[in-house]
DNA sequence: TTTTATT
């Protein structure tokens, strides 16, 4: 009975479980867990190269759309370096995500679909007692439990991943409609949904069946799971007839606020430079004391990139002011 | 009432 309960709070258990997985095949290869959206191959390759000789990288994609499905693999010559980059690089933070770096499993098609969806939760119930409850089953991977983003509070709702399939199916026969100790409510445990069933299809057609479709929001998101470019959203903007916030046609336009008044443009190049491609960028200044007016605009051309400089600075510490970073909206004054 | 964990 090998079961590890995660480390810490945040499900960074590393699966390295010492009678699991001794292969010499596990002690070289890792998975590399939560990375960035836009992370590249190469990028990875670089980092990881950083800590010693790699055999082989590989970044998975989503087979249809190329989009990074946000892991990949590491595959070191050296067993030493493959435990030195868990040491170092797990836990690392590459702007909004935290990665979790630990050594693969042997691929084999038990370890496949073994991914579950647990709702009806109580609220109170922690990462910790989700766990404790699933643990008989199996070795637990990961476990999480979606919070909401304002509030912090638990949506009742959470994922468990077991090591093989067999344990979450007998998880399911076990749980599934049971009540937790304590709990007045019986919770439901089902496979999760595969997200590569998701094809860019359904998504696709979602884009092209809605001609008359006003609201921008969910639009835009799904622009940014299919990486279109500007110019493809901008032809799709014509043909729908919506507006995309930022898109001002020569690339997309951010507004920063909350600039002190001695805020210059070089300060804008520092901040969104890293992120990509920078065509613009504009301090407001108030005409007479030439002092800035709390505001600017940065004209940055891949949607990608404005994306996640967006996610990045929102909310970024700049001296002693709290910086609001989107995209620029032509809301004229209220609200 | 669905996050991005198996090449």
């Amino acid at each position: 009975m090998e079961t590890q309960l995660s480390n810490g709070p945040t499900c960074n258990n590393t699966t390295n479980g010492p009678s699991n997985s001794n292969t010499e095949d596990s002690k070289t290869n890792l998975i590399v867990n939560y990375l960035p959206q836009n992370m590249t191959q190469e990028e990875l390759k670089s980092l990881f190269g950083s800590i010693g000789e790699i055999e082989s990288c590989k970044l998975v994609r989503d087979k249809i759309t190329g989009q990074s499905l946000g892991y990949g693999f590491v595959n070191y010559v050296d067993p030493k370096d493959a435990e030195k980059a868990i040491n170092t690089l797990n836990g690392l933070r590459l702007q909004t995500k935290t990665i979790k770096v630990s050594y693969a499993r042997p691929s084999s098609a038990s370890i496949r679909d073994a991914n579950l969806y647990v709702s009806g939760l109580p609220k109170t119930m922690s990462q910790k007692e989700l766990e404790q409850l699933f643990t008989q089953y199996g070795r637990i991977i990961t476990s999480r439990i979606l919070v909401d983003q304002v509030t912090g509070v638990s949506r009742g709702v959470g994922f468990i991943r077991f090591d093989k399939r067999v344990e979450a199916e007998e998880a399911i026969k076990g749980l599934n409609g049971q009540k937790p100790p304590g709990a007045t409510e019986p919770i439901t445990v089902k496979f999760a949904n595969n997200p590569s069933q998701k094809t860019n299809q359904a998504i696709l057609s979602q884009l092209y069946q809605s001609p008359n479709r006003r609201y921008p929001g969910p639009l835009h998101h799904q622009a940014q799971r299919l990486r279109f470019s500007p110019m493809t959203i901008d032809g799709m903007t014509s043909l729908a007839g919506i507006n995309i916030p930022g898109h001002a046609g020569t690339g997309w336009c951010i507004f920063v606020y909350n600039l002190a008044p001695d805020a210059d443009e070089s300060i804008l190049w520092q901040m969104f430079g890293p992120f990509g491609a920078v065509t613009n960028v504009k301090v407001i200044r108030d005409f007479n004391t030439n002092k800035c007016k709390g505001f600017g605009f940065v004209t940055m051309t891949n949607y990608d990139e404005a994306a996640m400089a967006i996610a990045s600075l929102n909310g970024y510490r700049l001296g002693d002011r709290v910086l609001q970073v989107s995209f620029k909206t032509n809301k004229t004054h209220k609200a």
